[in-house]
DNA sequence: TGACTTTTCGCAAATCGTTCTCATTATCAT
DNA sequence: ATGATAATGAGAACGATTTGCGAAAAGTCA
């Protein structure tokens, strides 16, 4: 149902101009399952349009999480990687190995985050938590 | 008794050449009670010694992360900050309006990733954990 | 549909923090 | 002191992202 046509009322209803650009590069989020770069992005979207350009993808990235249709994850190295919002809040898990990205979540720590800020006098507004490790070797 | 000659020390028992700009550097690290980023620290040490260069600065910062001497911090926005290991392991709550990093540490929360890394059949490395929130306006 | 206004686009140049190159200088074991 | 070698300063180079600008589309209204 929330299929590409659904995103693009979902654009129109938000008063953006849907362009061929745009629903390429929505389209591309939709199908990764992965957590894409700006530039992994760019070359999938240019399957589907080859006129996508670099400067489009990243202003139309800005202009999705602004909306909070995506989210953008800066992990450690290279460039930052974006995943589609909608689903419920996670946090992720880095295979050091594979550059696989797990997503998971747990009640219990997000509730101690806001007790330890409490304690320090805080609101939390959002925050960070991950995990970097390998799978270990089978022995 | 950790002053700069302490420090000196360890730089030669690591078979490092003690420079007065690496001095310098370490001298910034030791007395920043802040988290200052790669610019600050080049401003600072320039009083000590004015012939620090920028280059110098991100050199002896990535050497002494790697020796274990220095943390380096990855939040959001700008560039990366700095500050000196020893301690005990801890965490970061940013304060958004601020810019003030406050420390602090949940042995519940270690527990907690640890285990739901397990679950998934990993060991974890290293994790990040930030907070960013503000402190509520008084009423 | 055509004429018009406004947004978006592609391209290339500009940023920003950080890293690298390389000729010069400083450190340290002798 | 002297040489072997490591470290430095200045500036160019980098990679990811952002921006300025004239051209090309999208939405509007007749």
């Amino acid at each position: 149902m929330n299929d590409d046509a659904q995103l693009e009322t979902d654009l129109r209803a938000e008063g953006v101009r849907v362009t061929r650009q745009r629903l390429a590069i929505l389209h591309v989020l939709r199908m990764a399952s992965d957590h894409p770069r700006a530039e992994d992005i760019l070359n999938r979207a240019k399957v589907q349009d080859p006129s996508v350009s670099q400067a489009t993808v990243y202003r139309t990235l800005a202009m999705l999480e602004k909306a909070g249709t995506v989210l953008k994850n800066e992990f450690d190295g290279a460039g930052a990687r974006y995943e589609l919002a909608g689903g419920a809040h996670h946090d992720h898990l880095i295979d050091l190995d594979t550059g696989e990205v797990i997503e998971f979540h747990s009640q219990k720590i997000e509730r101690l985050q806001a007790e330890i800020a409490a304690d320090l006098g805080y609101d939390i507004e959002w925050h960070r938590l991950e995990l970097y490790g390998r799978r270990p070797k089978a022995r």
